[in-house]
DNA sequence: CGTACCATTGACGACGGTCAAAAAACGTGG
DNA sequence: CCACGTTTTTTGACCGTCGTCAATGGTACG
């Protein structure tokens, strides 16, 4: 399902939000955001599952959102990291093939997938940047890829580096999600993360003020691991 | 470099090949087919290398073409492979992230990208498959990264069955594409696909008659393995 | 203050990598 | 068509990285 319980609360016109996320309502102003809904979303919350026809494109507003994928044997797979700002749902697929969920408290601005195709049909330039976004997740995905073949520690320090460049400095980091997340991500497990991270940390290369705190004490070390 | 050293006898006007590789030249003509050239490749011919200004879109004709990335200290990661159908190079990016290498002798149908972006500015239909195609090789990457999390048996069985997919019959399989190629796609060692593939020939599940012709003697058996 | 949940650390084992050699397959020229 | 050299594939022995299982420690929240 979709969305199916969050209530009225939970909803509302994009034009009424206040809170500036709006990127550019100037001369460029995006269009996909003149036709969406704001949705709210609770930690953990499904926004949809795997198998959902996929009815919706999604643009975060704030917060984090994983897309997973569960095998049989109940081993995980995280696809992508949603962060404020990020497109998701891009696949023209008729149904998901991940599902995806909320990291954290986390807000939404749905748009529903007709509307879009339509605006797409009569405006070449909303083809196009559709077009565009999707290449962009094209070039995450094939990231993701090639960090999937390296050795943990270089995972580790990849990862860090990648999500900084998103969401922190280039001295700090607060990592959106827990261990267990950035390994299925990384295609670890849990434990290997967070022996990674306490390696990294005995050897000076990073401080771990909180769990989800990361700081580069020695960014250049970090680099080189990256391979 | 791009094609550089190719010469006049490597090229001719698409109109004038003859061996109807034109996928249907009537109603819904594909408009890409329009404005390309017909370019063959000898065997570990580079198409273009990583870091090369991305100029063109490409579409294979026949024969097999492998893009991958290589790291300084050897290791090679293949992102994909392209066979007779397949188009490639739609990364919008300035410069290309991967190269592309022939795997064996292949004819491929190369378009120019400012051709082709005056097409899709004009013609919105273009634009939109442009996307379509863009969303598909999406899908495949993102298979990709779900291969990658798996064990060596899973990710060989799972790559034979798509593999036979696309080039194949239920019952076999010839793989365009040498070990270590199948190896550096599934981020493992030449020697371990070789070994599963012998482990999976005296399970009776596969037959090798020769090291390319694969022999599904027990489908059932390589669908539970891909899990 | 207690109770989950999450993260860390330890001990151990298995899967897959590395290095090395043998065997097959392939291509080339006699 | 066969002999030869080269490349690719297979097989073997051994080792390291990372996964598994389990216990402990930390943190957030009621």
């Amino acid at each position: 399902m979709c969305l199916g319980n969050s209530n009225s609360r939970d909803r509302e016109l994009v034009v009424s939000d206040g809170d500036g996320w709006i990127s550019t309502p100037s001369i460029d102003h995006d269009p996909l955001e003149s036709i969406g809904t704001v949705v709210s979303l609770t930690r953990n919350r499904e926004l949809y599952a795997h198998g959902d026809p996929a009815a919706h494109l999604y643009k975060m507003i704030s917060g984090a959102v994983r897309t997973c994928k569960y095998f049989s044997d109940g081993r995980r797979q995280i696809g992508a990291f949603y962060l404020a700002g990020d497109v998701f749902g891009l696949q023209m697929d008729i149904a998901h093939t991940l599902s995806a969920e909320a990291i954290n408290s986390s807000r939404v601005l749905v748009i529903p997938r007709p509307a879009l195709m339509a605006l797409a049909e009569r405006d070449n330039d909303v083809a196009l940047r559709l077009w565009s976004l999707t290449t962009r997740e094209l070039r995450r995905t094939h990231d993701h890829v090639l960090l999937l073949m390296k050795t943990a520690p270089e995972r580790v320090a990849s990862f860090l580096l990648a999500i900084a460049e998103r969401v922190g400095t280039s001295s700090s980091v607060d990592l959106p999600m827990p261990r267990r997340d950035i390994a299925d991500y990384l295609g670890l497990t849990m434990e290997t993360v967070s022996r990674t991270l306490s390696d990294l940390q005995a050897a000076g290369t990073i401080k771990l003020p909180r769990s989800q705190r990361i700081v580069f004490s020695n960014r250049t070390a970090l680099e080189r691991l990256k391979s």
